[in-house]
DNA sequence: TCAAACTTGTCAGTGACTGACGCGACGAAG
DNA sequence: CTTCGTCGCGTCAGTCACTGACAAGTTTGA
């Protein structure tokens, strides 16, 4: 991620790990989580179900790939905030770029109904809050040297809290509302937005 | 749990799935999650594989019989606090019950330390965290009638946001700080404990 | 051009989980 | 006291997620 391999196994890697993982995604949403066979993802690409698991740990694992690329963006955008910006606007810019997704990505509404109503899938995506909280702790944490620890971990952990009930809010009302809207009234809910 | 059921065949019923609780807990503790196949928690207490299943969905499901515990403590204790209380000091008041379990129960710290270390129980603790989010959205909507969905879920959210921190500071300090004094300190974070 | 490094398929095996079947215990009705 | 129905449990067979080992083919770099 740091040093983009450019080698062409590189490559060809980053593709057909794309491809899985949209194959994935595309059968999840179609035909159900349980119903989706490791085996079926594989012949959707044509390729062995031993070799899916040379590119994903689990079969839920495919969900890391889609969080891992927006939290990178997310923790680019802090970075590249002014400095005596308010940490909560910082963070509330950070996810920008996912509601943009939302826009244009039409699979994202039934991507996230899926993961709220799929238990397992419920797990992983939690998980990977879990790491998008852990890098806000990192970056705020580079932000205020001296700030006491359980401080920043209750923001990063507020400011994730909101997220959440931002995207629980908008599959539940079916995806009328902007999310855009919904993440600032939440976070509005428990520090002010300036 | 609403009507006890004191039938011969519930009370067994009940005492299998304590002593299978137990056992389960004790083996997760003492040699790892993975490491623990069903067949041997059957086993402790004498029982085929099969009927462990007949108590439980899945092998994680066995953390959700503590979780419903203290989660119908929590709604019974908030339903019993004065109207004028604000919000979040009857939610603090909630978590009372658990708090003393930790105290009591030797195996709490070890056990939350598995469960933030295996993904697997981190999902299906995260799963029950949820239940105890809309448990409290639930009490909170028939404390207030009128207001908007969004700023009951954000409270929420926010608590058992709270409460997380406190929890995983507890672990990452090895249980020195009293997680009484954690989760004061991380709700006040948010808002006052008044 | 050749050897090391990497990728993939096949196969066998473990463990979570399910459905079907049969047996024995126990409470209720006669 | 017997008989019938229900329920809890064990056994067995089967699916699916996941892993290790081996063999064959491909890419890379010297």
């Amino acid at each position: 991620m740091s040093q983009p391999d450019t080698s062409l196994r590189a490559r060809k890697r980053r593709a057909v790990k794309g491809d899985l993982t949209l194959a994935a995604i595309d059968l999840f949403i179609t035909n159900g989580y349980d119903e989706t066979t490791v085996e079926k993802i594989a012949a959707a690409v044509g390729m062995s179900e031993r070799t899916f698991f040379r590119y994903f740990a689990t079969k839920d694992d495919v969900l890391e790939q889609l969080s891992a690329y927006w939290r990178d963006l997310a923790a680019r955008t802090f970075a590249e905030r002014p400095a005596d910006e308010s940490d909560w606007v910082s963070i509330r810019r950070c996810f920008d770029d996912f509601v943009e997704s939302t826009r244009r990505d039409d699979f994202a509404l039934p991507l996230l109904r899926l993961i709220y109503a799929t238990p397992q899938l419920y797990g992983r995506h939690m998980h990977n809050v879990r790491r998008w909280r852990q890098m806000f702790e990192g970056v705020l944490r580079t932000r205020h040297p001296q700030a006491p620890d359980l401080a920043i971990r209750v923001k990063a952990a507020s400011a994730m809290a909101c997220m959440e009930c931002a995207r629980e809010a908008w599959v539940a009302t079916d995806g009328e509302r902007p999310i855009a809207d919904l993440i600032d009234a939440a976070m509005s809910e428990v520090w002010p937005l300036v």
